[in-house]
DNA sequence: TACATATGGTAAAGCACCCTTTACCAAATG
DNA sequence: CATTTGGTAAAGGGTGCTTTACCATATGTA
């Protein structure tokens, strides 16, 4: 039996676990955008700003904060939170302990546009979990978290 | 016991299977790139030339082909193939069966930084394994074929 | 207190990336 | 011979940042 290296990349290729993540998460980045952008109304949110989302809270965050927390400049962190200001997903108060700084909270529509979008991630969560069962999802979960583990590192 | 929304809020996100998919696929995104490109005399990869690659083999594919499948323009496969001629990755032969078509595919050169490009992944994955195990390891991939599937349909 | 420096934030310009659009040529197809 | 198809060339546009410059408030120090 000859070895072929070509096939022996392709097997590989095919086997790879990394392409099979980065091809989910593409897709599931891409679907979640377009679901939550077809509500009718929306604000033509981009992956940009979708990524501010799990840094806000209601209690506030300094533009500062977010950008450290991103790992990019405060200027472009203040670009896409004027776009939520102007679009009325968030607002901000000054801060009460620094009179240079203001804080960044969900308004109230803001929490509207917040909750459905996790409707959409949870939506898809559960058929995903129907697919697969509670102990195999929670496997699920614990590989993301260790491969999460594994290159932060 | 009351009810307070934003709690209920911090611990659906906290829970979101969803970002934790993103977190990992953007961070093996970066790490892979960042490998890759770390090796003296590599190429200057950027993201849209990786994802080239799973289309590319050695019998030769059309540059139409691959466009049709990432679902962008012939025009933008020509530069990235451009560019990836340029590095030596790929080379082009005419099309035997077509005047008009070439077919791409690597070169004997292109062929060793596919493979260190593949033991990169390869390299994270058995990192992941080691702590999963294999059967988790197993439940993992069908967890994101299931992901792919949900969103694809 | 006065002043230098650090920090939070804004404004404007510009750049790299990744794609599209428009236009075109050459070979294949009917 | 008209049309379709594979490919190229050039220009341009949207996104997501950075860089440079600046203002206002805070903070540490002589």
């Amino acid at each position: 039996m000859t070895h072929d290296p070509r096939k022996t990349f392709e097997a590989a290729r095919a086997a790879s676990t990394g392409e099979l993540l980065l091809r989910a998460a593409r897709l599931l980045d891409e679907s979640a955008l377009e679901r939550l952008r077809a509500q009718p109304g929306a604000p033509p949110f981009r992956p940009a700003h979708t990524r501010l989302f799990p840094h806000l809270d209601f209690e506030g965050v300094r533009a500062t904060e977010l950008a450290a927390r991103l790992g990019i400049s405060k200027q472009a962190v203040g670009q896409l939170l004027g776009d939520l200001i102007e679009w009325g997903m968030v607002e901000q108060i000054p801060d009460p302990t620094d009179g240079r700084a203001r804080l960044v909270r969900y308004s109230s529509s803001g929490a509207e546009a917040l909750s459905h979008g996790l409707g959409i991630l949870a939506g898809i969560e559960a058929e995903v979990r129907a697919r697969l069962g509670d102990q195999a999802m929670q496997t699920f979960r614990e590989a993301l978290q260790t491969v999460i583990d594994v290159l932060e590192r």
